[in-house]
DNA sequence: GTTTTCACG
DNA sequence: ACGTACGTGAAAACT
């Protein structure tokens, strides 16, 4: 058998992967997809291949020597995407990491590398294997070299391989006539024009009947059809010319050795850095089969003697910087160091109980001042601090110095050394908190809060379960009915929550004109519905059917399969979801439930006090128009502010240019829109959906929003500056938002990253003002020891469950702080109500 | 596992 | 010409 070399043309494979893998993004914002899918055909063909020898050809910027032809000939090739050209280096990078040689040559392209190298492989007696979707590489098939292209269909990746046979199978020409073939039929991809009139049937017969362009050239009056007799008649020079374009340069002056692409060990430990910063979660895999590349196992010390974690325990009391993990198998673990060298194990055992464990960390986060660890709310269900300043939670820390990432758990936490990493990332952690001017936000209000939410979640909501459930029931017969009546209007019984089959029986079956919105077929939203036949009664039916089974299943039955023991509600907080700053309600969502609509509504009714309480909401007026006002400075808007009992009714008379008694109820609902649309970030398409108007309407309204508001308009488009500069947009408190989206060469992608850097400010500083009052109401509650819990936040209100008697001083204490959580220009207004159950509160 | 819909701010 | 408002989470259907 002889030896093997694989050579992989760089560019067409990234490509490729490119827009075959859908888009990924790491931690850092960076694309990864294309480098993805490149790895995972280069590991599946060494996997099939088994080759001894592998390089990696990729074309270099400068235009090349066959390029220049062509580019005098007519412009440029169409630039790469800039979410495909920032993985280009990293892919280089990555392979370098790997060992594997680059093939790259001022004045050739990566054909020509491929082509050499193959040649000469093939001369050497090595067999090669060259993998491109490039079919232009077809010319260079024999026995020896088999070209490799892969396919993607409908996700599943096929690789079709071309010896020399097989390349005559599929085009009736020899490898070498694809020259020919190429040169006279063109190829747009590969920017060779071919002869004008000549496609590939005609090209395929001429060079099957006469081999070469030239010999058809020669033999031009037989030629049958007299469209292509012409066509070659007048174009030879534009043939020829293609055919040197089409042909790749076998002597391009390589200088690589066999020895420099032998294949010994891809795995590197570099090269498994790379992969772990980019997400490459399944490649890891490779590294830990491979065992070469993975960093070595750290030492782990594990404690069983009781003495011995006495001592430790007693020594790390002293320390400065210590990091922990908690971990249940069979038993309680805790990881714990105070250096990046050596990480202590300790494992409930013996006399070494789980309480002692506990106990013994509590003091030492008593001592220490500064304690790494992850989720640190999760953990005080086990351990309770006094002293909270201490603990340094590194989830939080890595949220806010990124806040896109979808995870922020460290692979090794279910590790005895989970400690050790969790202790390497905290200097990087702090510093990049310090540089990026958070660590004042971090200190001051997301660590307090990790205590304020767990206290919130183990103080929970009370629920009726009995109401709840009567609730639901009530809307059974409701469902039904209607479920019945569209049937009958539809003359068959369908799943009616199936938008596909609701879908084609209102749009295809009764004939309604629907626009085809979504991927997968027409659009059966409400809007949509709502639009385009509202008065119709099976739409009306089919509306009403859709709230009333929302309400069942989400609400009625979501929230009655949620309630603990306890019967209260505990749903989680979760402090590193949002890219804004906003926190999260899960398990169930208690940010969600229903208000707008009366029936919906009523189910706040099975929300309830404990016993001697009664509950208080306190939610912040327009706080996010507010924070506009401020931040912009805009002095219209923040005089309109100090004034106005009703902004948005001033902003119809300002925009609108009528006395403020005259504003008709459509310019207010007008101008409300328009204030939300400038805090989303506003267009005039979305404008124009909302208030269903012609764009051209939207527009002027915005228009003449911006002429009032100047400093809005100002402030705006500082702020897409900025992130377009800066890549990243700030809150009032330093809080930070990347934009990536920006740098996209997609219309719609760029417009999205606009929007956002409009609205990320706004959203993220009002989320940053009732966190702070968050805390200051919860400590205060506390510092004042009063029964009274604050126990549910929704983005710009507080729910607390007061004891009566204590009602008066929380109201106090609700308004003071949300008031003075920041001084704005703009006074911060609440509504506060009471109530017996959420719904009269509300 | 992804898509669609809809509940909230 | 593109095809959208910003930020979430849950349920059900679909692939």
């Amino acid at each position: 058998m002889s030896e093997k070399i694989v050579l992989i043309d760089g560019h067409s494979i990234i490509n490729r992967a490119f827009y075959g893998v859908p888009d990924l993004t790491n931690a850092e914002g960076l694309h990864t997809n294309g480098i993805y899918g490149f790895l995972n055909i280069m590991f599946r063909i060494l996997d099939e291949e088994k080759p001894e020898y592998l390089a990696v050809a990729f074309d270099l910027k400068a235009p090349t020597f066959r390029h220049k032809m062509y580019d005098a000939y007519k412009g440029t090739r169409k630039p790469m995407p800039e979410e495909l050209r920032e993985q280009v280096p990293v892919l280089k990078e990555l392979l370098t990491a790997m060992g594997i040689p680059l093939l790259m040559m001022e004045g050739y392209e990566a054909d020509d590398l491929l082509g050499t190298a193959a040649k000469k492989s093939e001369e050497a007696g090595v067999d090669a294997v060259i993998v491109s979707g490039d079919r232009d590489l077809l010319q260079l098939a024999t026995e020896k070299i088999m070209i490799r292209m892969p396919k993607t269909k409908r996700g599943v990746t096929e690789i079709e391989n071309y010896h020399a046979q097989d390349v005559k199978d599929a085009y009736q020409v020899t490898p070498s006539q694809i020259i020919e073939l190429k040169a006279l039929m063109g190829d747009a991809s590969d920017n060779i024009p071919g002869v004008p009139g000549i496609g590939e049937k005609t090209a395929t017969n001429l060079i099957a009947a006469y081999g070469t362009i030239e010999n058809a050239y020669a033999h031009v009056e037989e030629i049958k059809p007299n469209r292509a007799k012409e066509a070659l008649k007048n174009h030879y020079d534009m043939a020829e010319m293609s055919k040197e374009l089409a042909t790749i340069c076998l002597e391009a002056p390589l200088t690589l050795s066999f020895e420099d692409a032998r294949l010994t060990n891809l795995y590197t430990t570099e090269a498994y850095e790379w992969c772990r910063k980019l997400n490459f979660k399944k490649l890891l895999g490779r590294f830990e089969e491979a065992e070469a590349g993975k960093p070595a196992e750290p030492e782990v010390t594990m404690v069983t003697d009781f003495a011995e974690a006495e001592n430790l325990f007693s020594r790390l009391k002293n320390q400065k910087q210590i990091a922990f993990e908690l971990y249940y198998e069979e038993g309680l673990h805790v990881s714990l160091t105070d250096s990046e060298q050596e990480v202590f194990c300790v494992s409930e055992e013996g006399f070494l109980t789980e309480q002692y464990l506990l106990d013994k960390l509590r003091e030492i986060i008593e001592e220490v001042p500064l304690c790494g660890a992850s989720d640190v709310k999760k953990l005080l269900a086990f351990v309770h601090p006094v002293c909270r300043e201490h603990l340094f939670d590194i989830e939080i820390a890595a949220y806010l110095i990124n806040p896109l990432m979808s995870s922020y758990e460290h692979e090794d936490l279910k590790k005895p050394y989970a400690a050790l990493t969790t202790f390497k990332k905290m200097p990087e952690l702090l510093k990049k908190l310090d540089d990026m001017g958070m660590r004042k936000l971090f200190d001051e209000i997301e660590m307090p809060l990790v205590f304020t939410l767990y206290d919130m979640e183990q103080a929970g909501i009370r629920v009726n379960g009995e109401e709840l459930r009567e609730y639901g029931e009530a809307l059974v017969g409701r469902i039904e009915e209607l479920e019945k009546k569209i049937h009958e209007a539809a003359g068959e019984v369908f799943n009616i929550n199936s938008p596909k089959q609701l879908g084609v029986i209102l749009f295809e079956k009764m004939g309604m004109k629907g626009g085809k919105k979504t991927k997968t077929g027409y659009s059966t939203s409400a809007d949509i519905l709502e639009k385009l036949a509202g008065d119709q009664p099976i739409v009306r039916d089919i509306l009403e059917y859709r709230q009333m089974t929302k309400l069942k299943s989400t609400y009625a039955d979501g929230l009655a399969g949620c309630i603990a023991k306890d019967g209260r509600i505990h749903s989680k907080f979760n402090q590193t979801i949002t890219a804004t700053g906003r926190i999260s309600s899960t398990e169930p969502n208690l940010q969600n439930i229903p208000v707008r609509m009366e029936l919906g509504r009523l189910i706040r009714k099975v929300f309830i006090p404990a016993e001697d309480c009664i509950f208080l909401d306190a939610d912040y007026s327009q706080i996010e128009l507010r924070v506009l006002a401020h931040m912009s400075g805009d002095e219209k808007l923040i005089e309109a502010y100090q004034q106005a009992e009703d902004i948005h009714r001033l902003t119809a008379s300002q925009v609108f240019h009528v006395p403020i008694d005259e504003v008709t109820p459509q310019q207010r609902r007008n101008a409300k829109a328009v204030n939300f649309g400038i805090v989303y970030g506003i267009s005039s398409f979305g404008l124009s959906q909302d208030l269903s108007i012609s764009t051209k309407e939207a527009k002027e309204y915005i228009e003449r929003y911006f002429e009032t508001y100047p400093g809005i308009k100002s402030y705006l488009d500082g702020l897409v500056e900025h992130a377009k500069e800066e890549g990243y947009v700030t809150t009032m408190y330093g809080r930070r938002r990347p934009v990536p989206e920006l740098k996209s060469s997609n219309f719609m992608q760029r417009s999205f990253g606009e929007r956002v850097a409009m609205n990320s400010p706004i959203q993220g500083t009002a989320a940053d003002i009732i966190k702070i009052a968050m805390n200051r109401v919860h400590d205060r509650l506390r510092e004042e020891k009063m029964k009274s819990r604050l126990i549910l936040q929704v983005h710009d209100e507080l729910l607390v469950e007061a004891k009566l008697s204590e009602a008066d001083r929380v109201e106090e204490i609700l308004r003071e702080e949300m008031q003075q959580a920041a001084s704005l220009r703009v006074p911060l207004e609440i509504d506060l109500h009471r109530g017996k159950n959420w719904y009269e509160a509300k």
